[in-house]
DNA sequence: CTGTTAGCGCTTTCAA
DNA sequence: TTGAAAGCGCTAACAG
């Protein structure tokens, strides 16, 4: 029914072995027969059974980029890049050459479905394995983590970090990217107090994530070298990364502690949340109050004040986390490089009144 | 090195069959053999071969999702709710039961890396193919598309479509669940002309996408009813689905065409771009120029003025996409189902001035 | 440069 | 309800 390897070999009178050479191409193969094999593939129309090729190989083309949330464009930029370094160009014809398969797998921020498509991808015999975005910091599951990801890369899967810290005392990891969100958040909440902020608001993500610790700790240090703490708690609030939470806390903090004149969010989605909160409440932005993101996304500049915030190279962090699992590219010193967060100062903050 | 099966059976004192069928759960097994198997799965930490398997299965249990642009949230909130019915919820445990990988991959708009896409889940025996977002009417492509569906159909996957018109003649799709891009888009005009617009600019898609032509087809068939016709090419820009294209094509209109009283755009992230080069060229929203989008994306709702849109209801579409993909859901009527589109009027329109 | 020969690890009749 | 055995289609030594 299905035509097969062996078909093709018995059109193109050779064996199959020699077929196989072809298409996988990694052995030298007489030009007249490789274009004998080559016609005969596309005479009898032949596609690889990806199963049996990864069985007999022992592995197989298929690489995962696992990501938080598909539908928030921090992770679609990312997770784009990415699958654009490993898919490659295509030839134009459609065909399917000895491209790698690069998916990307929705976790939804669930650390069960985080292993499980771990185990689905470790099923697959995986090439390569991206995980990107924040990790959660619970004990039981980045040990689980780590166990993990030791039998992928036993196995002969590659491992890369993309905007996630690296886990201690592991080697199962080729490489990890790590934002410097700490720094990053340093230099915006320093740059609201140069413009005279005091009461400054925080909307964290969510508990136990890297990122929202690493953030929130930023914000804290700017606060501290500033002579400003005590109400850290009472001036922060924490919830998911959507623009619900950033307005819903940014409510709550403008009702109780009327006296906040500018509100840092988690990232830019929560901060429009926070910016439309502002504004229900009866305020303008800048003038009563400012408000600051994070991550800079593309629709951070179209909002009216343009949004100040912190941008992060996604896209180029992206493409390289792509070519770190095709082994493309040379792994940084000690596997671990930090990628600079810079300060974007725009409309949305500006000197407290008075 | 690796354990198989083999190793499970003879750990459990049963033969490999009976794993395999404790495994997948389909046939009947004694409770007490179940458990002495599933005791030695969990032992040996046994992690199921998935090409050995979809080798003899002649099936794997991948489902691919192809999206035009992964950083787009429209296509990743439809990506997100197929993947979260394709998915499952899992056991808790990030073992890996029955669960089917759903995989996302970005086609990136190209119509040679979607032909690859498909060529690769066809490889790999995908069970099912989900397709989102509006096709390229070049003739070619889409023979080319019908004749790789057709053969992915005839080896047993399953094909939905997902904000996509049905194809033509095929029988290959099981279901399309097409959007009303073209009702949408009249309503929309038809609420223009309602606020007293007559000259109203608008950014178009790319060229060729079906997506682009109904939605331009319902905005003229709009105006043709209220006996505007005669200069929809000069008040038509074409563009890709990208904020700087909203913004180059709205200076262009505004600077050649002085008397535009309202731009629409082919989406909400077009206009956002349409929005900037409005203030950039110093006039107001909506007093001045009447701004609207289209899809409602999760932002729109934050623009500011409050974009006017049509809603497309991405996520139950993308999940009935899911269920149709696993089977869970019966096809509508003749495998054609078309989603309503909603007008959603907010601040970025009003009457024009005069 | 090319052919022969064993499997890769699992599923699935067919029997028992 | 369980076991035995025959492949699924391909790759990778090993010869030649």
């Amino acid at each position: 029914m299905t035509v097969t390897l062996a078909d093709v070999a018995a059109r193109a009178r050779v064996s199959p072995a020699t077929v196989s050479r072809v298409l996988n191409g990694n052995y030298p193969v007489a030009t007249s027969t490789r274009d004998r094999v080559l016609r005969a593939v596309d005479e009898l129309d032949y596609v690889l059974n990806g199963p049996a090729s990864s069985l007999a190989a022992a592995t197989s083309d298929l690489v995962g980029i696992l990501v938080n949330d598909i539908a928030d464009p921090f992770f679609g930029i990312m997770a784009g890049a990415a699958q654009s370094q490993i898919g490659g160009p295509g030839d134009g014809s459609g065909r399917a050459g000895g491209e790698k398969l690069a998916v990307v797998c929705n976790t939804g921020g669930s650390p069960e479905r985080e292993l499980t498509y771990l185990t689905l991808l470790q099923r697959q015999r995986a090439a390569a394995v991206v995980l990107t975005g924040g990790a959660l910091e619970d004990p039981s599951h980045q040990a689980a983590m780590a166990v993990k990801l030791a039998k992928l890369a036993d196995a002969g899967t590659r491992i890369v970090f993309c905007g996630r810290p690296p886990l201690p005392d592991s080697d199962a990891v080729t490489a990890s990217l790590a934002f410097d969100n700490r720094g990053g958040a340093r230099r915006l909440t320093e740059h609201l107090l140069e413009l005279g902020h005091r009461r400054i608001g925080y909307v964290a993500g969510p508990l136990e994530r890297t990122t929202t610790r690493h953030r929130l700790e930023g914000h804290r240090e700017a606060m501290k070298a500033a002579g400003l703490h005590g109400d850290e708690e009472s001036l922060t609030v924490h919830g998911p990364y959507d623009r619900r939470s950033g307005y819903d806390a940014t409510r709550q903090l403008l009702a109780r502690e009327g006296e906040v004149t500018a509100v840092v969010a988690a990232n830019d989605t929560v901060a429009l949340g926070a910016c439309a909160a502002v504004r229900d409440h009866g305020l303008r932005i800048p003038e009563d109050v400012s408000v600051a993101g994070f991550d800079d996304l593309p629709f951070s500049v179209d909002a009216m004040p343009a949004l100040t915030t912190v941008r992060l190279p996604l896209a180029e962090a992206g493409a390289r986390a792509g070519r770190l699992a095709m082994g493309k590219e040379k792994p940084p010193a000690g596997g671990i490089a930090t990628i600079d967060a810079e300060l974007m100062a725009r409309g949305s903050t500006a000197a407290p009144r008075g």
